[in-house]
DNA sequence: GTATTCTTGAGCAATTTGCTCTACTATGGC
DNA sequence: GCCATAGTAGAGCAAATTGCTCAAGAATAC
């Protein structure tokens, strides 16, 4: 019931690629300075993510990574399935436990199951959008209080 | 973003006390064997329950365990919290990874903030009682439908 | 006092986390 | 075609966590 450091800094380098949205490649290396990442780490984490169909990109001079879809669809949701596996247990539920009593056992398993359902439905209420929405009212603000 | 197998069987030990509730302590024994925890396992987990003030225990011949309050105050995020620990990162934010931009890292800290108050009230919605209750519902109409 | 039941903490293999490093591949510009 | 610039792939690795087991001890009912 965590997040790892690969959802922190998975979603870091997102939300920098959707403050770029549309303004081309940026370079692996770039992400990392900015936002604090290991770039080896960095390099490993945009591989998991094009493979997972949120970036792509572009090798040679001027190549980089960019969003592969706009920032109003991407969620919370795609970010952290994409780089820590499904949410909760496996697929459905913890087949590798040992059972017990079955009416107890299906009703957990259930429980833990609408729970997953809720806490999608969660994530998948914020989009990378929304993040930049939020910066630029906040950048907003500070200027006029100050 | 899991439940390791600590929060799978200490729910499943809690639903256990629950539905005997105020018949007195049940044994760590009976607890394993019902619900297929292995029973060293168990024991630690009913220890860690202990301590986070959800169940009492006795020793001695007929001595065990029993839920510390009644089953309609004792939520899902009592469990989760006592056995894996505080949800999603440390307290508030993970210190323990190296900052970005001050701007976008205070702006991913607080997501991950909302986010966690978001999931606490989730798993606070639903209680052990309300487990017991759909476990008789569900009784029921198996009875009304054989 | 003795059988019963919880308590504490050590120990341990297997897995996961959080990285690093090396080698390779693709591409743009000259 | 050459070469500098990026991304790609995967091995490797120390440290932490998971999912247990086990042995020794302490409390209590009878
Ligand atoms: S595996 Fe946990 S209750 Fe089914
Ligand atoms: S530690 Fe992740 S954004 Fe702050």
């Amino acid at each position: 019931m965590r997040i790892s450091s690969k959802g922190d800094y998975g979603l870091r380098a997102l939300f920098d690629l959707a403050q770029r949205y549309g303004k081309g490649p940026v370079q692996s290396e770039d992400i990392a300075r900015r936002q604090g990442i290991p770039i080896n780490y960095l390099n490993q984490l945009l591989i998991t993510m094009r493979r997972a169909g949120l970036i792509e990109s572009l090798r040679g001079p001027q190549g980089g990574h960019m969003l592969a879809r706009s920032p109003e669809t991407i969620t919370l949701r795609d970010v952290l399935i994409a780089l820590e596996g499904p949410l909760l247990p496996g697929d459905g539920t913890r087949e590798d436990l040992i059972p017990g009593v079955p009416e107890d056992h299906d009703l957990i398993d259930e429980v833990w199951s609408e729970l997953r359902a809720q806490i999608e439905t969660l994530l998948s209420r914020t989009t990378l959008d929304d993040l930049c929405q939020r910066k630029r009212q906040r950048a907003g603000s500070v200027m006029y209080y100050i």
